[in-house]
DNA sequence: ATAAATTAGTTGTAATTGCAACTAATGTCA
DNA sequence: TGACATTAGTTGCAATTACAACTAATTTAT
């Protein structure tokens, strides 16, 4: 008695559903605390984040690292300039480039912001023993590098 | 001699930035596999994923399973109807609901890509071991359901 | 039974986004 | 050297999105 096998997906199976989803929902709670706290979006933090660990990236670095569309960190950019939370001065060896960099007030933020994102994800991986925080963040990389060969 | 330790957030480190990253990267290339072949948005195709799993399920109930705004669903629901894809009957027991259905050339659809999209994730999966896969999508769960309640 | 609260879904609108076109500077190479 | 291609960054604009306001139906509680 063969039994007819319809076509079906289970999305809470599917890998690609389910990271989007939990990437979502971590990347929303933080967001909230940033907009709240600190009146920046996603994209204003991420440009700041990297900014921390790279001072002096360019634009287009920036667009590299956080895989944000270039026209957005432009946009970004320019309000945090008006926000004095970064400085920006075009590079000696190439004037096409500008090289930004986070400013005085910009860099408190940052101190700021920083301890509570650790405390964040400190919180959020506690549900994983060490083994598994691991071996997750081993996949993860792993994924990632594969995903761009596909 | 004490160093002078700077706040600093190492971004390659930072689990909701690589989640984030990794995500949208998976995302992105479906995505354009469904938009290049089907003409279907992601918010499209995610409609047409849930409902081939629960046929019938009111906008709301597709919003809550694919966490996108009900705004977008109920936009995307009459760009499908307008197409033919899926079908839309107010339910009987409340005349509120609309109960949403693969119509035939939806599901034919559906049948075209739901084995498109496992075979994906299959090739974006075999960089790891089997346990290494038990072990993500168990790992995925928890921070699922723990990301919630942080 | 009925007033008030809640829920499903739609729609108006302002803000955000993504893409392509553009300017200016630099690199390539015959 | 000088034409052509490439690169960094900005900007215009159409499309998409998010949020709130709204209608209609249902539920709750008095």
């Amino acid at each position: 008695m063969a039994e007819q096998q319809k076509t079906l997906l289970i999305l809470e199976r599917y890998m690609p559903y389910r990271l989007s989803i939990v990437s979502n929902k971590v990347s929303s709670i933080v967001a909230q605390t940033y907009k709240d706290k600190f009146a920046l979006s996603i994209t204003e933090w991420r440009i700041m984040a990297v900014l921390g660990e790279y001072p002096g990236a360019s634009a287009d670095e920036i667009s590299l690292k956080t895989q944000i569309e270039k026209s957005l960190i432009s946009r970004a950019i320019g309000n945090l300039l008006k926000r004095k939370l970064v400085v920006r001065n075009v590079a000696r060896d190439d004037k096409r480039r500008s090289e930004v960099t986070l400013s005085k007030a910009g860099y408190e933020v940052y101190a700021e912001i920083v301890p509570l994102s650790l405390q964040y994800e400190k919180e959020l991986l506690d549900c994983l023993s060490s083994e598994e925080q691991t071996m997750f963040s081993d996949v993860i990389e792993r994924l990632y590098e594969h995903a761009q060969t596909l």
